[in-house]
DNA sequence: CCAGACTGTCTTAGCGCTGAGCTAACAAGC
DNA sequence: GCTTGTTAGCTCAGCGCTAAGACAGTCTGG
């Protein structure tokens, strides 16, 4: 059995035998997988009103613990995408009334974004199915393949973070 | 030396200590893996006038081999992508000359997108750039590991295709 | 030979993100 | 008290994608 990319590393060792592709093996994959879960879990997320950016920073603020608040810099630095994007986030989040922003007393330029009790009880409703769904997502693999693929790609992002 | 994720499984382990969300390790590493691989190698593509976007089309048909002609669908189903967003690239990627779209003569409703000699220049140029920081983005693994990984993230790619 | 189903490609409104840049508030040195 | 630099957050035009569907061409059964 093979997927997609074993038959792209062909083609090229067909086309270009005088290049190394072998890079591919796991950046092509990496990137196929990440979509094919993507696409997935943004089932799930949709089952509860959400998608995976609503359901980023909902979650975000909800595993930061007691009183689930935390700044929009914050949130910037954990999400992976600019300061805009979550301005906008925030902005969509709000006007659900699943987080409110509040000016933050000791800096005047600073926010603090909060769950609200709906933010919270929403999330905490939607992450067991997500857990269900990435759950089966890894069905194919072993506890002790998913600690090893785990272990791998933990290396790598800790040489690119 | 530990990562992002390894931040948010603890915290998640002591905000939901009933959920087992050991799917995260290896569904979010992932997932910000994809991101950073994608972010550092639109740099590449950015430097040949291209981004991932147009690559993707132009080396689907590069390694096609001769006569480096497909048909949009053939495109749309090895791309991730709607059948939409491909017609779009052909726009783009036909205006700048880099593919020609020509009527398939053994079907009035086919068309073949070949590449000019102008777009198979500019991907045999960018490829081995292209590799090279694919390779650089591997660089903290070794021989082995990127086997290992390879092999793992098939296993799972086999079971989501 | 025609009706209906199917296939291949394109179109378009709407969405979320980026990149650039803006404003306001704070901090440090003179 | 100023000036200069920094930080926090936001705005907005433009981009590529999706979802839905339009439309022309091809196939199939009666």
């Amino acid at each position: 059995m093979t997927d997609h990319v074993a038959g792209v590393l062909d083609q090229w060792a067909r086309e270009r035998p005088d290049l190394d592709v072998s890079p591919m093996a796991v950046v092509g994959r990496v990137s196929r997988v990440s979509r094919r879960f993507a696409a997935e879990t943004a089932r799930t997320f949709a089952q509860h009103g959400l998608d995976h950016a609503s359901f980023d920073v909902l979650a975000t603020l909800r595993r930061a613990g007691p009183p689930y608040a935390l700044s929009p810099t914050a949130l910037t630095r954990s999400s992976m995408v600019t300061s805009g994007a979550i301005s906008q986030r925030l902005d969509r989040l709000e006007a659900r009334g699943l987080v409110v922003r509040r000016p933050r007393p000791t800096d005047g330029r600073g926010t603090d974004v909060a769950l609200t009790d709906e933010g919270k009880a929403l999330v905490d409703r939607a992450l067991p199915d997500h857990l269900a769904t990435e759950e089966r997502l890894l069905a194919a693999l072993s506890d002790e393949q998913r600690a090893e693929l785990a272990t791998l790609l933990s290396a790598l992002l800790v040489s690119l973070e």
